[in-house]
DNA sequence: CCGCTATGTTAGAGGCTTCTAACAATCGTG
DNA sequence: CACGATTGTTAGAAGCCTCTAACATAGCGG
């Protein structure tokens, strides 16, 4: 049996469910539509589907959960939506609202492999004591076309400066 | 009048012609259903519905051309391709075919800040002196977890020296 | 217990994209 | 010039996702 890839749109319902269970509430038709600023007849319809495909416990009037099938693609999805969702917010500096809007739009289209290597090199920007978050600022002041050699020069030497700091005394 | 999103599928549309053109071939209906893997009917359909948002001129049985207003949202999507596409195989360090096929499926998702924002800092991550493509490598042994301050202070040296070392003399 | 309101479902339609099958035009070659 | 091959179009169907309108169920207050 070949699992087809499921649609955008039903990544989203069951992404939607997750959530709402993760908050601790029972996930209703209307909650679920809500979320997905859908009318009420477009979640039924998808949670008929999601049925079928065995991805969600569906009874008619009953709060919708996630099979383990379901769960673990509805997480899969969440993983991917933090994954873009950091990068833009904690790398390129977007704002957390549009950091998100963005991530819920390409959440469906990025790869795993893609994301894994997101979440890699965000840890590695993240520890690495040549780049580090206050480096990562300096993205901002960067204009394409400038350079100032002494002031890098004072920057790298004030990474070095922490990175010993650092190493021989406080955590 | 409110220009409406094109879908995903038209984009990608005006994609092909801009990108058929632009290697200097004429766009025929066949080309561009090559380029997108889709029949010729689905092709037919989609100039019809590009040539009536004055994106394209059509007529039938010749060759398709972009209006300057077509030809302006296709090379915005190919911007954005590239950029992905570069982030992908430069920063993340994916090989050039799946770069290219996640490029693809996420340049109709990505906004235009967020692009201007990843070439951005691709532009200053290939500049900076504290970063560079040699120091992105890195990333490739990162193990998260891990850490050899003895070594990081001799990478953040050699930065410093290499620095200093195209400061003073060659190009 | 009845009936009202909330919530949920069904039915049916419309937009969009794609497909296959059938038909039409174009182009090059004998 | 004409015929066959290639290219392009039309017609019609199917799959998805969404919507509105109408109907059904559930749950609560009188």
């Amino acid at each position: 049996m070949v699992k087809k890839a499921l649609s955008a749109s039903q990544e989203d319902y069951l992404e939607a469910i997750f959530e709402l269970q993760a908050d601790g509430q029972a996930a209703h038709c209307k909650d679920i539509a809500a979320r997905l600023q859908v009318k009420m007849p477009s979640a039924t319809s998808a949670l008929q589907s999601l049925a079928g495909k065995e991805l969600v416990v569906y009874r008619p009037y009953e709060a919708v959960v996630l099979t383990p099938a379901g769960r673990k693609i509805a997480e899969s999805v969440a993983r991917r939506h933090r994954t873009l969702s950091g990068f833009f917010q904690h790398v390129l500096g977007v704002d957390p609202d549009e950091a998100d809007t963005a991530a819920c739009r390409m959440e469906h289209a990025i790869g795993r492999d893609i994301a894994d290597r997101l979440t890699r090199f965000m840890s590695f920007v993240g520890q690495c004591p040549r780049a580090g978050m206050q480096w990562i600022r300096g993205c901002g002041q960067h204009d394409p076309g400038t350079r100032n050699t002494e002031q890098c020069e004072r920057c790298i030497r004030m990474c070095l400066d922490k990175l010993q700091g650092s190493a021989t005394g406080q955590t």
